[in-house]
RNA sequence: GGGGGCGUAGCUCAGGCGCGGAGAGCACUCGCUUGUCAGGCGAGAGGUCGCCGGUUCGAGUCCGGUCGUCCCCGCCA
């Protein structure tokens, strides 16, 4: 006996008279104490079973036990469904199974929550996830991420890439985020950390001789959880010998592209936009801007420069957005609350009504030239910030990205990807009094700004991209530091010492010593991606097992605490709650 | 660490101005029902209104705290 020989949502008009053999779950059945219908479920959809009792008399007894989330196995025949009892809403409408043997084969509780259910409490859905993954969004989501993964293998494959597996367990680092901590029982008081990426193993490989590396990879990074990140998550670890960043590029549009053709999906036009790094914080105030609308920042500082209006005049910045909408009253306190919060002092504005007509308690304090420079269609609102440039950047970015899904302006049937491009190197650390690395300590300078690494850590430009899709930060790269002296130069910059930096990173140094070629590479966040992919708004609804935002596991009940035989065994004693 | 939302039956929610017996739909149990597909009809069971404290003659409702969860800021090289 086989325990089905057909899967539910298959059967069509063609398979009438077929005798067969089903199984799967009972999504609902309709008893009418003589006929019973039940529809079984399996993973290719449902399947009406149609059980009468002059027919088959023990089927029937069986079906009248039956309840939500039984699984079934039915024998019966394929047989046309009347005119009047077609179902349009199901595949297999057409036709359903006239049972001859029906057979309990596992029954069921009551469910903690009914799977046809909307909204319900997500917590719930975590604690009993095996039953969440029954319902159909989690069935396509998983299969979804399962077929863009796939793409993403074989066009790794194709473009001659070697996928590598690295360590979990690996060196701690203070820089960075968080590690997991592992420790070790043959070292007790010692610990290996869950590695953060592999960022030096990848590295490690081209420099020997693997010439393209890649890995679908798990990170750990111990930080607070978000809707786009969990303790565990994936990459798509990529590096290349002998790259440049274009060829990195390409690799993965490639990725991406393949990724939506596998999905059926118009994919997005190649080569993706690069937009550089400064450009994207003047005009949209983010360095992963969601590029579906426009919304852009002006700058408006040369205009206001010898203003009537003092905030203007004096502020070393003055920019503006121009919202597609006349906003009330409240609307702008409402605003000006937000534009205070992400760091304002207040917030000016020009409100144009339907005829075009200018209401603002600023505007008669402004020049003819600076009106017509702000002059905006009807129905609209100029908005400014003046202030310091990076304060400027951080409002108008911040109220643009607000307005957008207030005023719902991302067209939600496009798909915005960009590279951006030409970051700092550096940036100033207030917390260390110091420069900092802005992506990694590794990676590349742009050709020419070498010497401003001592003179001007600031002015030089780095090698790394981000790719962004619809606001999302999909991931980082950049071609890596393959010179020794480059290396060192960096470091000291960073204020590492020479020692330090052996001490941490040494083994990398010493392959930089031992014929490194050019290399460069990229990390795609694939939970992100997929999350993308399906319309999900975050990475739980494709992970099959997430975390809570507070660093639990609903199902298992982990994190726990562990018996005091375990951790003595590993040098480990607890202190309770850390200050 | 900070800000905001939510927490009433197994699930989704209503009640929310303190007015006094805590409700609906689904699920569940029992009975009836031979063409349903959100099956129908009838009956029933099911509640620490998250928890603790306060105000009050009286708290699901007001106040304080706390726990859980979601979103955001910080954090995430």
């Amino acid at each position: 006996m086989s325990w089905r020989d057909t899967c539910c949502g298959e059967l069509r008009r063609d398979d009438v008279g077929r005798r067969l053999t089903v199984a799967g779950w009972v999504d609902t059945r309709r008893d009418h104490g003589g006929l019973v219908f039940v529809d079984l479920r399996d993973h290719t959809g449902v399947l009406q079973l149609v059980v009468n009792p002059e027919t088959a008399r023990e089927a029937a007894e069986a079906a009248h036990q039956v309840r939500n989330e039984f699984v079934l196995r039915a024998e019966g025949e394929v047989v046309a469904r009347a005119d009047e009892n077609l179902n349009p809403n199901l595949p297999t409408g057409a036709v359903e199974l006239r049972v001859e043997r029906l057979a309990v084969v596992s029954r069921s509780e009551p469910l903690p929550f009914q799977l046809d259910e909307e909204g319900v409490d997500e917590t719930l859905r975590l604690r009993y996830r095996w039953l969440d993954l029954r319902r159909e969004r989690m069935q396509r989501n998983l299969r979804l991420s399962h077929t863009a993964i796939a793409a993403i293998r074989r066009t790794m494959d194709e473009l001659g890439f070697v996928e590598v597996w690295t360590p979990s367990m690996t060196k701690g680092t203070p820089e960075g985020a968080r590690d997991f901590l592992v420790p070790v029982r043959l070292q007790p008081g010692r610990f290996f950390a869950l590695a953060q990426s592999p960022q030096l193993f990848k590295q490690l490989c081209v420099i020997g001789g693997i010439d393209r590396y890649y890995q679908i990879a798990t990170c750990w990074r111990d930080e607070d959880l978000r809707a786009d990140r969990q303790f565990e998550f994936r990459q798509l670890d990529v590096e290349l010998a002998f790259a440049e960043r274009e060829d990195v590029l390409e690799v993965l549009e490639r990725c991406v592209v393949a990724s939506f053709e596998a999905l059926g999906r118009e994919p997005p036009p190649r080569p993706f936009a690069r937009l550089p790094y400064r450009e994207a914080m003047l005009r949209y105030g983010s360095d992963k801007p969601d590029l579906r609308f426009d919304l852009a920042i002006e700058d408006a500082t040369e205009v206001t420069r010898g203003s009537g209006f003092g905030v203007f005049a004096n502020a070393p910045a003055v920019r503006y957005l121009t919202a597609p909408q006349a906003f009330s009253r409240s609307e702008l306190e409402r605003l000006e609350r937000d534009a205070k919060e992400l760091g304002a002092k207040g917030l000016a504005y020009l409100v144009y009504d339907e005829e075009g007509q200018v209401r603002s308690p600023i505007a008669k304090f402004l020049s003819e030239e600076e009106l017509a420079r702000f002059g905006a269609e009807p129905a609209s609102t100029v908005l400014f910030a003046a202030d310091r440039p990076d304060v400027v950047v951080r409002v108008l970015g911040g109220l643009r990205a607000q307005l957008a899904k207030e005023l719902d302006l991302a067209d939600r049937r496009r798909d915005a990807f960009a590279w951006i491009v030409d970051f700092p190197l550096f940036e100033w650390s207030e917390e260390h009094g110091r420069w900092t690395f802005s992506h990694h300590p590794f990676t590349g300078v742009r050709p020419g700004d070498e010497e401003w690494i001592e003179s001007d850590p600031g002015g030089a430009l780095s090698e790394a991209y981000d790719l962004v899709w619809n606001g999302w930060e999909l991931g980082s790269g950049s071609i890596r530091i393959h010179d020794q002296d480059v290396q060192r130069r960096i470091f000291a910059a960073l204020g590492m010492g020479e020692e330090e930096a052996e001490e941490k990173f040494g083994f990398l140094l010493e392959a930089l010593r031992m014929g490194a070629p050019p290399h460069g590479g990229f990390a795609l966040g694939i939970d992100r991606f997929v999350a993308l992919l399906a319309g999900e708004p975050n990475i739980r609804e494709v992970t099959a097992f997430p975390k809570v935002a507070s660093g639990s596991d609903p199902l298992t009940g982990a994190p726990t605490a562990m018996p005091d035989a375990v951790l003595r065994e590993l040098g480990i004693s607890t202190i309770g709650q850390p200050q």
